[in-house]
RNA sequence: GGGAGCGUAGCUCAGUUGGAUAGAGCAUCUGCCUUCUAAGCAGAGGGUCCCAGGUUCGAAUCCUGGCGCUCCUACCA
């Protein structure tokens, strides 16, 4: 409602002004009022026409609030300060509009905008997620809420390294530290109670240590790297045994979350379909690519790297700073690979994957996950070929994404590289002493860092599973101190909702350029900014209606509004209207949060709003208020706060427990 | 060396395209549960917005130069 009343007001005074001063400004800032008895609007505007008018920014807004006609639903434009122009709404009409509003609910509208492709998650298949890889996927999965609330259909997808270095050094730790055969791997997957992804983990941070161990160790992890890229091979199987049944946990965690995948795109696929020759191909043709003669990358195939200007400097010899693509040897580095998934995505490669049934989740929906075409299923979704790509992926890889980006583009796809979105955002650490109260050895230097990295290879963090677990035992010992008449299971449930709630807020607070220094004391919090503080507004209003014994759907019905939405209704209101008026901003901010790619701005509002509401139902005791058409008014403000905050936590992924 | 980002209250962080008196949570202190649930509300204290210039009617925000911190930059992925 916001939103559209602003552009209404943005298109009346441009056309104004153009009409009466002959200026055409393409940009009119609209802010809102410091206080709701300035009005719902503030336009700056004057001060900026006061250069080109030669007139006091007061004189001009005078001028303009004197002539200027109102557009519908605006009831008055004042001058204030030093030469603002404040707008008033039609608070009743306003208000209706507000209830008319649609809900950006979990299924969203129907998709109206285009189709788009979200890659996030890619945790490499071979130990447990940790919190670092929580930020990523809660980050990625509130962009494809986003994205859908807004009116775009959307891919999920989750790109599986299966023949990176990674997967390797985990095969090897099987085959020289665990000294299992794939027999026995087996096993231990059926074997593990759900918790092979934690195996791996200390597996692979044993495997770091055995290559530092001795020089000559670092021979088994390029030889299974090799085997691995080859294909085809008893080792190559083994590692397919062990990545997939990883990439399975990392499906069961997130879906712990609500987090959910439509493709699993396989590196190994990308080898074995000779997609990169086939990129290469293209790039060479197209001189993206040439060969270095001279120099230290004598030999390779190399691009210009983005910042670099052709003819300005380095006159003469080769471009040392040149990236590397193909190395000397002939073998092609992962920017390459990557090049020619990113052409798949944009359906600029001429090839497509196999698909088949991967996983399925409780709805009956599957994922699907790439393979050789020939044992694909015939009937399968189309993925790739999109409008615009988001890339989940942390800062530190920033250069490789600039990278792939500046291969389309010089390939000629402007378009395309221009909707080439690298959704960057900062990593999650330890703070030390969080890293210390975890068992961890920390260095006098370390001591003194504000935090310190995660780090897989080293077995350093905190696993994904076990922060939830501890979340719902947190969430669980305050459930059942206040709900004794639950069941264990209502118990449970609620406890992990809470639990969802605290962890999502938590990594969305935070903007996306802010290192999070972790800490269980803030992360375990239920107080304050936290999720559980908005779902528990949720549930005050819902408390409200129960026992009321009215749905808070009929008291929005356009037909019992009429009444409550007298023409005075929110004369002497300001503290209830400033509620209505904060509700109907969600789409507003839903459509900031994607042009700024920033899902931040919606846990504030989500914040403001169930904090406003809670200063509401403090002030205003609604079900023992006497005249029916105060209580009817006090009613629907409780009504619509408390589906816009249900709207807000669904695109945040939030869940609205029934009691807390 | 080159590139990117950051520096705001004791701590952790917000701060829209430059706008009205710089905000929130935590922590500290003071009140409020016989009420629609106190996972809450009200209030208090707490600021050289890193420093110095500049642009502007107006700067935490834009420009320049410093200082400090982080990341990236390899024929690793």
């Amino acid at each position: 409602m916001y939103l559209s009343l602003q552009n209404r007001l943005v298109k009346h005074v441009r056309a104004f002004l153009k009409q009466k001063y002959n200026v055409d400004l393409t940009n009119i800032v609209v802010e809102q009022p410091p206080k709701i008895e300035l009005g719902e609007f503030a336009l700056p505007v004057c001060f900026e026409l006061a250069r080109s008018l030669r007139k006091a920014p007061r004189k001009i807004a005078d001028e303009i609030v004197v002539e200027m006609s109102l557009p519908e639903g605006f009831a008055k434009f004042e001058v204030a300060g030093a030469g603002y122009i404040n707008a008033r709404l039609d608070r009743s009409s306003a208000a209706a509009l507000i209830a008319r509003d649609l809900p950006n609910g979990e299924a969203g509208p129907t998709p109206t905008r285009g189709k788009v492709l979200v890659e996030h998650t890619s945790i490499n298949p071979n130990k447990a997620a940790h919190i670092g890889h929580l930020r990523n996927s809660i980050l990625g999965d509130t962009l494809v809420r986003l994205l859908r609330a807004a009116g775009y259909a959307v891919d999920v997808q989750n790109y599986i390294d299966n023949t990176g270095v990674q997967v390797a050094d985990v095969v090897v730790g099987f085959e020289k530290i665990a000294k299992k055969s794939r027999a026995e791997i087996a096993e231990l997957i059926a074997g593990s109670e759900g918790r092979f992804d934690y195996y791996c983990w200390d597996l692979y941070a044993q495997v770091s240590q055995w290559y530092g161990q001795d020089k000559a160790n670092l021979e088994a992890r390029r030889d299974t790297l090799h085997a691995l890229e080859v294909g085809g091979n008893e080792t190559a199987e083994t590692a397919q045994l062990i990545s997939m049944a990883v990439l399975r946990r990392h499906l069961e965690t997130m879906q712990r979350l609500d987090i959910e995948y439509d493709f699993l795109p396989q590196e190994s696929d990308i080898l074995h379909l000779h997609f990169w020759a086939k990129a290469f191909e293209l790039l060479k043709q197209a001189g993206v690519l040439y060969y270095e003669k001279e120099g230290k990358n004598k030999g390779c195939w190399v691009m210009t790297r983005p910042g670099r200007a052709k003819d300005d400097d380095a006159p003469e010899g080769p471009d040392e700073d040149a990236k590397v693509i193909v190395r000397s040897n002939g073998t092609v580095g992962y920017v390459g690979k990557d090049i020619a998934y990113h052409m798949w995505k944009f359906g600029l490669l001429g090839l497509d994957f196999g698909y088949r049934k991967f996983y399925e989740y409780s709805d009956g929906r599957p994922v699907w996950i790439s393979c050789d075409p020939k044992d694909g299923e015939a009937e399968h979704p189309h993925f790739g070929g999109v409008d615009a790509i988001y890339n989940v992926i942390d800062a530190r890889q920033s250069d490789p994404q600039e990278t792939v980006k500046q291969a389309i583009l010089l390939m000629g796809h402007e378009s395309e590289a221009a909707r080439y979105t690298h959704f960057s955002y900062e990593m999650v650490a330890l703070t030390p002493r969080c890293a210390m109260e975890l068992g961890y050895e920390v260095s006098e230097e370390d001591q003194q860092k504000n935090y310190i990295e995660v780090s897989g290879r080293k077995g350093f963090g905190v696993k994904a599973d076990d922060l939830l677990d501890k979340l719902i035992e947190a969430a669980k010992s305050e459930v059942d101190a206040r709900h004794g008449e639950l069941t264990e299971d209502e118990r449970r449930e609620i406890s992990t909702q809470i639990a969802i709630g605290a962890l999502r807020y938590f990594m969305l607070k935070f903007t996306k350029q802010s290192v999070i220094a972790f800490d269980f004391r803030e992360a375990l919090s239920f107080e304050g900014e936290t999720g559980p503080y908005v779902q528990y507004a949720v549930v005050r209003a819902s408390n409200i209606f129960r026992k009321a014994e009215v749905a808070p759907e009929d008291v929005l019905k356009i037909d019992a509004l009429k009444t409550v939405l007298a023409a005075d209704a929110f004369a002497g209101n300001d503290d209830i209207w400033s509620l209505w008026l904060a509700a109907g901003q969600t789409a507003k901010v839903v459509e900031q949060c994607i042009a700024t790619t920033e899902p931040a701005a919606l846990t504030k509002h989500a914040f403001q709003l169930a904090q406003q509401f809670n200063n509401f139902y403090h002030k205003h005791h609604i079900l023992t208020e006497e005249d029916p058409g105060r209580k009817a008014l006090l009613l629907a403000t409780a009504a619509i706060v408390r589906r816009e905050l249900i709207a807000t936590m669904a695109v945040l992924g939030i869940p609205t427990p029934a009691v807390m």
